[in-house]
DNA sequence: ATACGGCCCGTACTCGACTACGGAGTTCAG
DNA sequence: CTGAACTCCGTAGTCGAGTACGGGCCGTAT
């Protein structure tokens, strides 16, 4: 009955920093496994556990999708634990990272070079931002 | 009546690779400009005003909710057009947008990882690809 | 031993971001 | 000059991702 025996719901959803509802609700949807129970049927988690919750939410800000992120954390045992086709996934997973991060990079110049003109005491209404940001090469 | 005249919700969103109303929402939600109309009725719209769109398709698979891409897009704008102001809030979203490419690039060397595990024929059950993609530093 | 949390479960509700009507007027190619 | 395709508007419905009950069982500090 030491710390050993894992950590309950409660205590997941604080370190991870969500609620125990949506721990519950991300077992449902496969993203978290489900873990041993107590004999009293409380859910008894291993400690990484917080680690794949906190990767959820990363990943959700980043504009994965909950599917998306559920393909990602099964990479490893999905596909009937085929090599070739994980690989695959996973190579076509790096270009669609590659690009948004090619987005974030635009976007950054752009606000960059408001900023910029905002310390030059350009007028505001001037800054090229807009132009810069949706220019003309889309996804 | 030739193309000076602007484009049709339609083409716009043909073109900007949306429906015709995802434009009208974004329009009442304050995303995209109420364009001048024709006698009709109909909207006309400036040419760029699929980049506006385009950005906001973007933005979107980026992680930015569209509250965050109104900000965005007002920067310039809003805020009186106070300078100070804008910067600062220029500042802040790099900052963001820092994070957010870090956040990638880990997710890709974990990738990256997995998919060299793949190719040395290791057994896919052995990749760490959990392990390094939940790794301790969260947000 | 009891009370005040924490946890169980299922169901229902919310919120953001669309998406789909339906009935009317508009455009324009043939 | 007609008919198919497009547009107008308002309202309602959907979907993803949670969030909130409510009634009942656990666990433990006093």
């Amino acid at each position: 009955m030491s710390e050993t025996t894992g950590l309950r719901i409660g205590r997941v959803a604080d370190l991870a920093g969500v609620g125990v509802e949506t721990i519950r609700f991300y077992e449902r949807e496969g993203l978290v496994p489900q873990p041993p129970r107590r004999p009293s049927g409380y859910r008894q988690y291993p400690p990484d556990t917080v680690d794949r919750i906190r990767f959820i939410k990363r990943a959700k800000e980043l504009g994965f999708t909950l599917r998306e992120i559920r393909e990602l954390l099964h990479l490893r045992t999905s596909s009937g634990g085929r090599c070739e086709d994980v690989r695959r996934r996973a190579e076509s997973k790096v270009v669609e990272i590659e690009g948004k991060i090619r987005d974030l990079e635009a976007m950054q110049r752009a606000l960059e070079s408001l900023i910029a003109a905002c310390q030059r005491d350009a007028p505001v209404a001037d800054c090229p931002i807009l132009e810069a940001l949706s220019g003309p090469e889309a996804r």
